[in-house]
Order: C-alpha cells, then sequence, then structure tokens
DNA sequence: TATAATGAATGTGTCGACACTTTTTGGTTG
DNA sequence: CAACCAAAAAGTGTCGACACATTCATTATA
C-alpha cells in the first residue's frame, strides 16, 4: 500500500520513533485519531479514560494534550475538560486564505533555493501521482494525502524552516481533517496535476513570480472549490428542511 | 508607565487572569521572561529549579514548556533538557518574510471587513502613538511594543482568527524579542508612523489592493533594515577581528 | 601530567495520589 | 408529574515520588 511514495515524506508523524519520548508518540497518535475522525470532531476527552485507552499516566498525556491544544486540535475549557475541535466552515476558509499566500511565498522561494535534483525528485513524484490516479489501488490515497507530499517537497525546497513549521505544524491538519471527514475526492485529480507540474515548469525555470502565482492560484482553485460544495451543501439542506 | 495605551491591547498574556489555571499563567509568565530576556536567550532549563522559583510542581511547569516547545521558543532534546531557543539572523529572516505576505493578508482582508468605528479606533491608536513619540516617556515602550498593538488591531480587524493566531501565537514573539535583545530603537520611529497612517488611509477608503501592498512594503522596509543592521554589525566585526 | 574509569549528584521521563469542581443520579416535595 | 435539592460518581488541577539517563567530580593508572 502506498507504493513508492511510502515513507518519502516524513510531514507527519515526525517522532513516531519507538525510542522517542512517550509523551511525543502519544502525541502524534492523537493528532492522526483526531484529523483522521477516530477521535470523533467535537467529542469530549476524558483524560482517564484516554489514559487507560493509550496506557499511559494521565500527566504523560496531559502534557501531549498541552501541545494539542497550541495547535488547536483541541480545546480546553478550565475544569470542563478537553473536547476536539469541531471544524467550522469559516475556519476552513480561514486556512485556505492564509495557506494561498504562504503557498506562493514557499513556491516563489523554492525556484530561488531548490537544487536541480530536487526539483527532479518533484517532478518524479508527480509521475509516481500519475501513475497512482491512473490504477484505482493509488487513488484514494493520493487523493487524501499525496497532494499534500508534492507541497511539503516544495516547502524543504524553499530553505524557510519557519514556513514549513507553520503549515506543517498546525495548518494542513485542518485541511486533512476536512478531506477525511467530508471524503471529498476531488472531482478532478487529473485536472489538479496538470496545476501540479505547471508549477513544477515555473520553479524549473527559475521563474519566482510566475512560481508564486501559479501556486496562489492553485490553491485558491481549491478553496473555490470548497465554497462551491459547500454552497450545494446548503441548497441542498434549505430544499429538504 | 505605558501611558494611556496601557492595557488597550490583550495581545500578550491573554490568560494571567489570577484565577486562571496555573498552568497557563505559568506559561505567559515564561514566555514574557524569555522574550525580554530574563532567561537568557540559549541558556539551559532546569526543571526542578525553574519549578521551585515560580512555585509551582514539575508536572505542572512540564505542561507550560510542552507548550513554549509546540511555539519553538524552547528547544528539548530528549534526555538532555530545555533549552531556550538562540534566535538566529536568517531564522529571523524567514519570520519577516512570513510577517511581509501575512501582513499584507490581513490588511487586505482589514480593508474588506473592518467597521468604521474599528478604523476611528486605529487612528486614534496612532494620534496616541505621535504623543508618545513627541515626550521621551513613551518613546520606549512604543519602539518595543506600540507597533504591536497597531499589527494587532488590524489583524484583528480582518476576521481571520486563524491569521491572529499564527501571528500572535509565534511569529511575533521572535521579533519581539530581538528588539528587546538588541534594543533596536528603529531609527525613525516618525517615518514608521507615516507608513502606518497611510495603512489606515487604505483601509478606510477600502482599498483592498493598496492596504495589502502598503503593508507589505511596511513590513518589507523593516526587514531589509534588520539586514542592514546585520552587515553593518558584521562589517564591524570583520574589521575588529 | 594527561587520561580513563568510577561513583556521586543532578536532571529528565513517567507514574500514582489527593483536593476540589463539575456532572450525574436519585430521591423528595409542591 | 415536574421541578428541585442532595449525595455520589466522574473528572480536572496540582502535587510529590521513583527509576533511569546524563553530567560532573574524583580517584586511580599509564
Amino acid at each position: 500500500m502506498k507504493k513508492g511514495v511510502d515513507n518519502m515524506c516524513p510531514v507527519f508523524n515526525e517522532s513516531s520513533q519507538s525510542n522517542a519520548p512517550l509523551t511525543d508518540r502519544i502525541f502524534d497518535l492523537l493528532q492522526d485519531s483526531i484529523i483522521k475522525g477516530d477521535i470523533p470532531a467535537g467529542s469530549k476527552i476524558s483524560e482517564p479514560e484516554l489514559a487507560k485507552t493509550y496506557g499511559v499516566s494521565r500527566g504523560t498525556l496531559r502534557e501531549a494534550l498541552s501541545r494539542l491544544e497550541e495547535r488547536h486540535l483541541v480545546v480546553r475549557s478550565p475544569n470542563h475538560g478537553v473536547r476536539v475541535v469541531s471544524l467550522s466552515y469559516e475556519e476552513l476558509i480561514e486556512t485556505y486564505q492564509i495557506r494561498e499566500v504562504l503557498g506562493g511565498l514557499g513556491s516563489r522561494l523554492a525556484a530561488r533555493n531548490m537544487t536541480d535534483e530536487e526539483i527532479a525528485g518533484l517532478r518524479a513524484l508527480l509521475y509516481e501521482h500519475e501513475k497512482s490516479i491512473e490504477e484505482d489501488q493509488g487513488l484514494s490515497y493520493y487523493q487524501k494525502e499525496g497532494e499534500f507530499d508534492f507541497h511539503y517537497l516544495v516547502l524543504r525546497g524553499s530553505r524557510n524552516k519557519k514556513l514549513l513549521d507553520i503549515l506543517d505544524g498546525g495548518l494542513y491538519q485542518l485541511i486533512r481533517m476536512y478531506r477525511y471527514q467530508v471524503s471529498t475526492t476531488s472531482s478532478r485529480p487529473s485536472h489538479a496535476l496538470k496545476e501540479h507540474h505547471r508549477i513544477v515548469d515555473a520553479i524549473e525555470e527559475r521563474d519566482e513570480e510566475l512560481a508564486d502565482y501559479l501556486m496562489c492560484r492553485h490553491i485558491r482553485t481549491a478553496r473555490i472549490s470548497v465554497e462551491e460544495r459547500h454552497r450545494n451543501m446548503k441548497a441542498e439542506n434549505d430544499n429538504n428542511g
């Protein structure tokens, strides 16, 4: 499963090594469970119960929860406990707005700083994705996570660590969560791939401005698609209600 | 001290209420100490010692440290302890690059979403700052924190909570830290104020594109000033060494 | 005298326990 | 039967303790 792309991109679960501190592993596990919906969005968390589930002490778990809270994946109200965020449409759009300009910046910097080898690797990834789309097998993986692999490589190429921190450590999560929840199989994956190729073209030609512009537009397209889907769902609800 | 601007802007130390959970208060205290340099950058932290200093248990303090780590204000290496970040020049520039596009986005959204009352408040703040600059008293405060009050109000006006989260919860800190450390009394505070006024002009006229552009340029100016200062310091060091 | 081995001291990782607060339950009363 | 109050159950906030890892000081050795 996951084909050759497996382990290519350490974006998620950075510290799941079995020798890493327990708290870190719990943090990763929890984050994954929240994003994938194993722990339902909006549900309340019982610290003793969760601690028993993962087989760790409450203090250890609370440390992980503190970090999750800092990442806005859970919300804690004093004396009332912790509950998983319930992603709102507005928040999702806000996230896309930010991702748009940051993605643009990342792409621009990537055009400036990426090595030729890295660019080749990026292109290779896209061919992987193409194959994945043709076969039904990898399709679901590509649409759920594959796109992040691409964006991750670009971000790495930007040489701006803070940028990667922000996007990988807090911003992507919401979007991934959304994808898992509404299982949004982007209607035209091949179209997205074409856009990816164009972005790599621009990076390859060291055309910073174009790379910036194309990435912005690419993400804006995704946002608009979400907005459309939302309008449709709302209209449908209004009809049924 | 701090004149009338006191308590005007709750950007920092949000949860220092005396009834807030102990962990949160420790978190705020620690963050402030780190930013202001009371706990020197790069210094190693002894958990038992710090816990005794603040009069809390180690578990409580560790929770705060976990959040500080998520915010990249401290770095933890397993079994080797926690040490305060030592801000590097590169990281600072990276931060400015991001702040540039995010500030632009915030300003653009502020032009779209701010109410007339909010805009009036923004203008009032600038007049406060003008007065502060004329009197020597408030000068140091303005140059250290006043500018953040301005940017904070704009961000609030953008109606994009995530944007505020990112900038206030992680990005501004580095820059504030830098200001305290090199006590960079921006050479031309009145010039910065003029730029602020122009930005408010654009917001007032609901000129999104101009607001975006001016804010970007304003932050870019700050970045370039930092870069220049850095070049000068380096040149001086090279001469003396 | 420099270096390597060894034991003490300090520090981190993790856990279990207790006090106080909120929620739930179940009985009581109008 | 509904509304209300009280006791119990569950949960959160905070603390202290112990095992293991790391660092430091000391001593023994080449």
